[in-house]
Formats: structure tokens, sequence, C-alpha cells
DNA sequence: TCGTCACATTGATGGTTGTCAATGTTACGC
DNA sequence: GCGTAACATTGACAACCATCAATGTGACGA
């Protein structure tokens, strides 16, 4: 199970480790590294509360509550999830937790999938 | 853009369904819907099964079991759940299934969490 | 028709995961 | 210090999932 990490140091827990599915053939740890990756992405309450902190520049947990109508425990699990995952990332200011989304690791995974070029 | 993949032998096939996470709100079926298909990805034995099928056109059934390292059934197992989720698609002839990846739902996957452009 | 091959399905099992109540921790206002 | 607000952690439970042995199904060759 995922070990106890202290805030500040799960930025950069995981990075987008591969190169396109069919460029080559993916190792064993890099598909473990990938499957813990899209794992984050396989929830639905994930994808929703992803979702609402990439159409913002930033989000309190506090405002992702309402929204995906999850009790609190439940909001600070996912965001957990997420970022390990690389996906999002989160600063303690106050009392109250901003997050963001981390374009590069999302635009990492979509270049594992494309088999059209991500180009900036 | 998402257009449906007709899988005339696979019950349940998804398409990808949703604009970039970052343009709008997901709503609650578009999130499952999603979800379902990052959950087909989120395992490290069909993401290997994916990228030995992306590296060649067409891969029999047979052919995935000893690089894999599991049972027939489990290869199987795996298959439908890639087939279902419109990634992969297959076709029997004679004895052997054969399995090609569907490029256009991996791009749309891609898609979905790309912040910039996926051209050609 | 018979036996075999390639694959699908079923059933069972051990491990994983989403959820929340209860509790712990840290920051703020008074 | 005291009380409270925001978030993290723990513990427990139900639901889900990966895996394989056993079995079923359809296709081929003899």
């Amino acid at each position: 199970m995922a070990r106890l990490i202290p805030l500040a140091t799960i930025k950069g827990a995981a990075a987008a480790c591969c190169s396109p599915l069919s460029e080559s053939e993916l190792s064993e740890s890099e598909a473990q590294q990938a499957a813990t990756i899209f794992g984050a992405l396989s929830d639905p309450v994930r994808l929703r509360m992803l979702s609402l902190i990439a159409t913002e520049s930033e989000v309190c947990s506090c405002a992702l509550e309402e929204p995906l109508g999850k009790s609190q425990p439940t909001i600070s699990h996912h965001t957990r999830i997420l970022a390990e995952a690389g996906l999002i990332e989160g600063e303690k200011r106050g009392r109250w937790m901003w997050w963001h989304v981390v374009p590069e690791q999302l635009n990492s995974v979509a270049n594992i999938l494309a088999t059209t070029r991500v180009t900036h």
C-alpha cells in the first residue's frame, strides 16, 4: 500500500513514464507505473474532481465536497490519489488546501495513448 | 469527433465520450463512461497486452499467453475488457481470434486528457 | 464420427478499493 | 489558553477485481 508521504513531497511522486503504446512494448515496471496513473483516472468521482479543478485555476478542498456529494474523508482520499499520480498538486495556505492540475502530467499520459503526436 | 466503433461481436462497447477535462465539467454519466475506459487501462497486464497488440498490425490470442505469463482464461478475460472499452477489436478466423487496436478510440481517450491539441 | 485445438464461460478465492464515522492534527480568532 | 474550522488519518465494511482450475463450445483434420 502507499506509504505515508508528507504532502510537500507528493508533488512529482509519479511522472508519466512511457512512450506511446504503439512505439515499443512496455516493460513490466513501466506497465505497473502507467497502470497506477490510469487507476487514479478510473473512478468517476475522481474524474469529476479533476474536471472541477481543471476548469478553474485553483480549487479549495472545501469547494469539492458539495458538488461531488461525498464526505470530507472521501474527498481527502481522492485528492491524495490524484496527487500521488502526479495529476494534481496541492498547496496549503492557512487552513485551506488549494489544488491545481499538472498539465504536463496530463499531456504525458495522453501521449502514452495517442497514435498521433501531441504538440505545443 | 468521438465516433461509435462498430463491434458486432462485443456487447457493452464504449466509445470515448468526453471533451477535454479542462474544457467543461464532466456529468456523472460522462464520468462513469470515461472511468470504465480508464479502468480498462488500469491493469499492468492489460497495458502490456495493449502494447503487444499495438506494435503489431494483428495478434492472435494464442500469442499473448506466453509473453504475458498468464493462463488462457485470464488472457480471455483481459481481451474482453479491452474490447468492451472499445480499445481493441477482435475477429475470429477459423479457430484463431485476431486482435487489433482501435486508434480512433485511443486518440479519443488521449483527447480527454490533453490540454494541448492533438494533430496529425 | 472422433479427437484435438483455440477460445469462452463458470465458479471459487484472495486481494484491492470506495465509503464514512470516529479521531487526530494544524491553523486561526478571541 | 480555549474553541473552532479545515483537512488528514484510522478502522471497518461491502463491493469489486484478477487469477486459475474445471468445464463448455465451435472449428478443423483424420
